[in-house]
DNA sequence: ATTAGGG
DNA sequence: CCCTAAT
C-alpha cells in the first residue's frame, strides 16, 4: 500500500537555504535501467561537500567580517524582530548591510564568495545609467537571489539556525516613507548614511512572514511549532495523524491565497518531473552507469519508482553538472554581466555595466572607498525575508516506510526544486509581477503600500525565459555551457572506453575470452574511485536552453525537444560475443532472456539494445568484409552467428517449447579455439 | 514489460 | 539507436 501525502500549496514545511541544482535531464531509460533509483548518491552530499569547500574559501572574509556571525542568529533562540533590527542598523549605518545583497564586482569576481558578502546593489533613482530604473525590479529579485545563493553558502553553518534575510534594494520611485508597521510588515527609517546626498531616508523594511516565498503551508511539529530549516539533519518533525491509510502531515494554513497558486502548482508538475534522487545515491549511479556494471543497491526503501520516478537516463550528466554548478554559475554570470546589462531571468546578478560610470565602479570595488561618499545614496527599502516558501511538494511513500524514509523523500522533493535554477518570482497581491522593468514604487511596491501583500516565490527555471540570456550575449552564457550531450561524451572519452568495463560487464565471465583478462584485474570499482576525483574536469555547467528545459512549463511539448539519443557505443568484441554465445543457446525471440544472461550488468545495453545489435550482426556476416565498418568482428563470431540465425529461424515454431540449445552450440563453443569450419556452418544451416 | 520491425 | 505497434 502506497500512501499520498499531499503537502498542500506552498509547502514550506522548513526553510531551506537555496541549492542550485543540475537539470534534471528528461529522458527515457531503457528496460534494463530498471534500478535506475539504485546509486544514488546524495546530491546532498555533494551538496554539502561544496557548500564546505564554499565555507572554507569564505572562511577567511567571514570571520574578518563580524557582523557575519550575526548574519543568522539561532532560530531556537527566537530572535525578536527588535533584535533583528538592532543587529542591522549598525550596519546600514555604515552603509554596507551585511544582509544586503549585491552585484558582483567585475573586478572582483574571482571571489565568489566574497562578491557575494561584499557587493552591494545599486539601484539607485537618478543615476547616470540609461538602464535608470529599467532594472531595479530585476534586482530586487536578484537581491533575493543571492541571498538565497549566500545561504547555499553558509546552510552548512547554520543549518541549524534561522533568520530574517533582510535584502535591501533601492526603493526608488517610492513615495512616502513613514516607518509604520503594518500588518507584521515593519518599516523603519533611519537617516541616511554615508554621505547620501538626497534622500537620506533609508528604510528597513522587515517583511516577516508575509514575504515568505510562496503560500506557505507550513510543516509543524506535534507542539504546533514550525519547524526549523534544513532538513539534512533537523529534518522539521512533522507531525503525523495516523487515519487508516492516510497518513498527514500537519500544514499552517496562512491563509494566504495568491492567484498564482494554480498557476505555479500547475509548473510544479512539470518541474516535479520524473527526476528525484535519493540523495545517496547519485554519485554511485552515476559512476556506475557508465564506469562499472554497478552493483545492485538495494538501499532504497522508498518505493520511488511508484510516484511516476521514472530512472532517467541522463542522471549521470545531471549529476556531473552539480557539483560546480553553483561555482560556475556565480563566477560566468559575473562574466556574462560585464557585458550585458541588466540581470538575467532567473534572477541573476546586476552588472557593472548596468552603470557606465567609474565612479560606481570604484564604490563597489571598494565599499570604503571615498568616492562612495559623493554618490547619490537613495532611500532603499530592505527586505527582510523570513523564509523561502516553496512550492507543492507530493509526497508518495508506502505506508510502511520509516519516518526517516519520508524525510529523505521530502528532502528529495525539496532538493528536486531546489536544486534546479530557480527563479525568485514576485507576486504583489497576489498577481504574479511580470514586468520586471518597472521599479519597485512604479510597482506600488512601496514600503508603506502593498508591502503586506507582496511576497516573493522560488519557481523554476524558465523554459522560456533562459535562452533569451543567451540571445543578449551568446558568447558568454551559451558559450560556456553546452548541451549535456556534451557531458555524456566528455565523460565517456576521458577513458572510459568499452574495453575498459567490458570485462565487467558481462555477467557470465566464462563468456569472456582470454584478451580481457588484463583488464579484468582491475576491480570496477577501484577505476570509479579514480575517475571520480577528476570527474569534475569533465563537468559542464549545463546552463543552456537545452540543459533548462529539463524542467519543462509544459511538460510534454517541451521536453520531447530536448530529448537526446543515448550515446553510440558500439559493441565490442567481446561484447559480441558474448551475444553469439547467449543466442546460440536461447535462440533469436529471447532478448529479455539473452539480456539477463549475458548482460545483465551491462545497463547500458537494453534487450532492444542486444536484438538490434543481433540484427546488425547478421547483417554484417551477409555482407563482404569490405563494407563492413567499424571494429571488425572476427569472422569466426560472424559465421556462428550466421549459423544461429540460420538455425533458429528454422526453430522458431518450436520455441514456445523447450528452449532448446542450438545443436552442436556447445561443441562449437567449447571448441572455439579452432574455428568451425564451413561445413559445419552449413550444417547447421541445413538442419 | 517484451518482442518484432521499420526508420 | 530510436520509435512503435502489438503482445
Amino acid at each position: 500500500m502506497v500512501t499520498k501525502k499531499r503537502l498542500g500549496h506552498g509547502f514550506n514545511g522548513f526553510r531551506v537555504p537555496f541549492v542550485p541544482r543540475r537539470p534534471r535531464s528528461a529522458r527515457r531509460i531503457g528496460p534494463s535501467k530498471k534500478s535506475v533509483e539504485e546509486g544514488q548518491t546524495c546530491a546532498f552530499e555533494l551538496l554539502a561537500s561544496l557548500a564546505g569547500k564554499l565555507l572554507e574559501e569564505s572562511e577567511g572574509s567571514a570571520s574578518s567580517n563580524a557582523s557575519e556571525a550575526n548574519h543568522v542568529p539561532p532560530l531556537s533562540q527566537g530572535v525578536n524582530e527588535q533584535d533583528r533590527q538592532n543587529e542591522v542598523k549598525p550596519l546600514i549605518a555604515e552603509g554596507i548591510s551585511a544582509e544586503s545583497i549585491f552585484m558582483p564586482d567585475v573586478a572582483s569576481q574571482n571571489s565568489t564568495k566574497k562578491s557575494l558578502q561584499h557587493a552591494k546593489t545599486d539601484c539607485a533613482p537618478g543615476r547616470n545609467s540609461v538602464n535608470d530604473n529599467s532594472d531595479c525590479w530585476e534586482k530586487v529579485k536578484a537581491n533575493v537571489k543571492s541571498e538565497v545563493l549566500e545561504w547555499e553558502n553558509k546552510f552548512e553553518r547554520y543549518s541549524n539556525n534561522y533568520s530574517n534575510k533582510l535584502v535591501e534594494a533601492p526603493e526608488n520611485l517610492r513615495g512616502s516613507s513613514d516607518g509604520n508597521v503594518k500588518n507584521g510588515l515593519r518599516c523603519e527609517h533611519k537617516a541616511g548614511s554615508s554621505g547620501s546626498q538626497r534622500s537620506n531616508m533609508a528604510e528597513k523594511c522587515s517583511l516577516k512572514d508575509q514575504l515568505e516565498l510562496y503560500n506557505s503551508p507550513a510543516l509543524i511539529d506535534s507542539n504546533g511549532n514550525v519547524k526549523s530549516p534544513y532538513c539534512r539533519e533537523s529534518f522539521p518533525s512533522a507531525s503525523f495523524s495516523n487515519r487508516g491509510n492516510d497518513i498527514r502531515l500537519g500544514f499552517r494554513d496562512d491563509g494566504e491565497n495568491f492567484l498564482s497558486c494554480n498557476e505555479v502548482c500547475t509548473k510544479s508538475k512539470g518541474f516535479r518531473s520524473p527526476q528525484r534522487f535519493a540523495p545517496q545515491r547519485i554519485r554511485k549511479q552515476l559512476f556506475s552507469k557508465y564506469w562499472k556494471a554497478g552493483p545492485k543497491l538495494k538501499e532504497c526503501e522508498l518505493s520511488r519508482s511508484d510516484v511516476e520516478l521514472k530512472p532517467l537516463y541522463h542522471k549521470r550528466k545531471a549529476s556531473y553538472g552539480f557539483e560546480t554548478s553553483l561555482h560556475k554559475t556565480l563566477v560566468k554570470r559575473g562574466k556574462f554581466f560585464d557585458r550585458a546589462s541588466g540581470v538575467t531571468s532567473d534572477g541573476g546578478f546586476s552588472s557593472e555595466s548596468v552603470s557606465n560610470s567609474p565612479e560606481k565602479g570604484i564604490d563597489r570595488d571598494n565599499p570604503n572607498s571615498s568616492s562612495k561618499l559623493h554618490l547619490p545614496k537613495d532611500s532603499h527599502v530592505a527586505f527582510s525575508i523570513k523564509s523561502l516558501r516553496i512550492p507543492e511538494l507530493y509526497i508518495e511513500v508506502p505506508e510502511t516506510a520509516t519516518v526517516g524514509s519520508l524525510k529523505r523523500a521530502i528532502m528529495e522533493e525539496v532538493m528536486a526544486i531546489l536544486e534546479d535554477s530557480v527563479h525568485v518570482g514576485v507576486l504583489l497581491q497576489g498577481e504574479k509581477v511580470q514586468d520586471d522593468n518597472r521599479t519597485l514604487v512604479q510597482t506600488g511596491l512601496s514600503c508603506k503600500e502593498n508591502l503586506d501583500t507582496l511576497s516573493f516565490m522560488l519557481e523554476p527555471s524558465s523554459l522560456l525565459a533562459s535562452p533569451a540570456v543567451c540571445v543578449g550575449d551568446p558568447s558568454s552564457q551559451c558559450e560556456t555551457s553546452q548541451p549535456t550531450r556534451s557531458l555524456e561524451t566528455a565523460a565517456i572519452e576521458s577513458g572510459n572506453t568499452d574495453t575498459l568495463h567490458d570485462s565487467s560487464l558481462l555477467t557470465n565471465p566464462g563468456n569472456i575470452i582470454e584478451s580481457n583478462h588484463d583488464i579484468t584485474t582491475s576491480p570496477a570499482d577501484s577505476i570509479v574511485d579514480k575517475i571520480t576525483p577528476d570527474s569534475k574536469a569533465l563537468v559542464v555547467v549545463p546552463t543552456s536552453p537545452e540543459a533548462l528545459a529539463v524542467v519543462p512549463v509544459t511538460p510534454k511539448t517541451k521536453r520531447a525537444e530536448f530529448v537526446q539519443r543515448r550515446t553510440r557505443r558500439p559493441f565490442s568484441v567481446t561484447e559480441v560475443e558474448a551475444l553469439v554465445q547467449a543466442v546460440e543457446e536461447l535462440g533469436t525471440g529471447r532478448w529479455r532472456d539473452v539480456k539477463l544472461r549475458a548482460f545483465e550488468n551491462a545497463d547500458h545495453r537494453t534487450y532492444v539494445d542486444l536484438k538490434d545489435k543481433w540484427k546488425t550482426l547478421v547483417h554484417t556476416a551477409r555482407i563482404s568484409p569490405q563494407q563492413r565498418r567499424g571494429e571488425p568482428v572476427p569472422q569466426e563470431l560472424l559465421d556462428r552467428v550466421l549459423a544461429a540465425h540460420g538455425y533458429w529461424s528454422q526453430h522458431q515454431a518450436k520455441q514456445n517449447g523447450k528452449h532448446q540449445a542450438m545443436p552442436g552450440t556447445l561443441k562449437i563453443s567449447e571448441a572455439s579455439v579452432e574455428r568451425p569450419s564451413v561445413e559445419c556452418v552449413q550444417s547447421l544451416v541445413m538442419v
